[in-house]
DNA sequence: ATCCAAGAGTTGAATAATTCCAGATTAGAT
DNA sequence: ATCTAATCTGGAATTATTCAACTCTTGGAT
């Protein structure tokens, strides 16, 4: 029930090539953007429209199927896992990105020392640093992973 | 010594018209955007060019004198509070924002509970919800404050 | 099985935010 | 006062994303 068809189906959604290639992107790779999924679809089926990634994505951030971050200064990212409230640590340096099950325990990041009035539904936190790679030097010219 | 020229002369800057009125327009609204400031400094000014605005706010930033933020789907944001870890709320109906003192006393924000072999130096927490004005039925064609 | 209308995808252009570049100007050290 | 690196100007270029009009396809109804 992991299967991008069935995923597709439970959320109401159609059934197309480019939404199950997406999903099947989306699980090979934790966190991608943009760019890589249109690159990693065109792999699989040919040529789609880089709107109809942008479409897809859309749809399954929608749907609950995907989740949007957009770490500061890096281009949109999306993963499969979503709806647990987890959290990112981003390295400053090749914009690698790491998942963070929820801080400490559980609520208290949920818990600002003042709302201002707002109605607040969701803490999202983002650690900076440097991934262990980007932590020594390294050959000029050399770049991280994928963001 | 909260004064633009003093401040610029301390952190080694040259001081220029386009930094004191940056300055000083960051010291009257506490989050705005690149746009705001470029008509904020002009009205003091008379003409000053987008790339000048750009450049002193990335020299304000380099020095810690402002920082920059960059909630998800809003253009970066310029605040004179620099150096507190402070974080922020922001409304996802209007993009209004505001800031919140270090959550929950001080360090249990900057503990993840895995690193994955980061060197972490920032822990930056953004709340999302609705701000008091977008929480009620407004009449249609409203827009909230600037972002 | 076949039909068809809402939903999805295609193409091509537009926009927004930001950055690059090359030359003219200026603050502030000597 | 002079010099020079830092700064500012103007204009064009990039990057990420969105809009719009038209065509095709999926999935429920016949």
């Amino acid at each position: 029930m992991d299967e991008p068809g069935a995923l597709l189906r439970s959320a109401g959604l159609r059934v197309t090539s480019p939404r199950v290639a997406v999903l099947e992107v989306l699980a090979e790779v934790r966190h991608v953007g943009t760019d890589t999924v249109v690159r990693a679809v065109r792999d699989r089926l040919g040529s789609v429209s880089t709107q109809a990634i942008y479409d897809v994505l859309a749809v399954l951030v929608r749907a609950g199927l995907a989740r949007r971050i957009e770490p500061a200064g890096l281009p949109a990212l999306y993963e499969r896992r979503a709806g647990d409230n987890h959290h990112h640590i981003v390295c400053r340096s090749c914009g690698a990105v790491e998942d963070v099950d929820c801080a400490v325990g559980a609520a208290p990041c949920l818990e600002p020392s003042a709302a201002a009035g707002f109605v607040l539904d969701e803490a999202e936190v983002t650690w900076w640093g440097f991934c262990a790679a980007c932590q020594n030097p390294r050959p000029p010219g050399t770049t991280g992973g994928e963001p």
